[in-house]
DNA sequence: ATAAACCCGACTAAAATAGTCAAGTATCAT
DNA sequence: ATGATACTTGACTATTTTAGTCGGGTTTAT
């Protein structure tokens, strides 16, 4: 069970977004020196979460992206969401009342996992890019 | 970020043999039947979870795998980690000063990662076979 | 003896990951 | 105006991981 590095950064380049944020658009060019992304790289993951609207961007020179929520109304669910990082415990769809690869009913443990997927999932929920930002800046005092 | 099979048929396959571990040991062939996982797959499973103390296995005719430990104290982690199936929200090792792909500090949003590594492997830490077995009981009354 | 079961290493197809690459378009500074 | 900067988009790909399969053992009850 690992985390990509699409979820991962996503949310490093986000809080290093948020923090240059107030000034001026940042560009993807400083972010990914900063943050040692690949900017191509970075260009795909800015794509979709434009797309969901957690940024903005502004073409041209001095151009960049923004955020386009307050930080504090961005949970990492909604980051993790907009480039697809979805957690999956289980093969089976959610809905279906067949088990895993087709199986007439679901397995002994599916609870379990329900129940796991639940558990990560509300962590977060609860976490903000503010959170995180706030988070960093308490530490380089 | 996503559970692989082999954690989730392993512990879909101590359940299964814990509920019947008190009369006779169980077969691979037996489990591989009713869970539909592969007969081969399962033994790969298995030869780790004998290596690892959680089973023990009894050869021969009329041979099968018992629980080598009480089911209460057989954890999810202690599954997990005997199958290989670990929780990785970084790539940088843990003891390292330096961040992912050798940087030379650690990045903007480590503590997050180990933070929410620590949430799930506390919820593995917590539940026990024994709870997985009961629960399942229950709802079959 | 023989069948049921565990034991073990090696192999592999398919999927997912972690990017790269190429060819744009918009905007600002000068 | 024009170049440089920066976003836009789609296609492509090497590597790694996953989810097994396969073959040939050994042990033991009957
Ligand atoms: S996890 Fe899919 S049926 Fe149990
Ligand atoms: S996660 Fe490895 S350096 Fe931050």
């Amino acid at each position: 069970m690992k985390l990509t590095t699409k979820g991962r950064y996503a949310v490093m380049a986000l809080v290093d977004l948020a923090r240059f944020d107030n000034v001026n658009p940042v560009s993807l060019r400083d972010i990914s020196l900063r943050q040692g992304i690949s900017l191509d790289y970075l260009e795909q993951i800015f794509l979709k979460l434009r797309k969901k609207e957690i940024v903005q961007s502004i073409r041209g020179t001095q151009g960049g992206y923004v955020l386009k929520k307050k930080a504090h109304e961005i949970k990492l669910t909604n980051i993790f969401e907009a480039v697809d990082e979805k957690i999956k415990t289980v093969q089976c769809k959610k809905e279906s009342k067949r088990g895993c690869n087709g199986k007439p009913t679901k397995c002994l443990t599916h609870d379990l996992w329900d129940e796991l997927e639940n558990h990560i999932n509300s962590f977060f929920k609860e976490k903000s890019l503010e959170d995180l930002v706030k988070n960093n800046n308490e530490k380089r005092i």
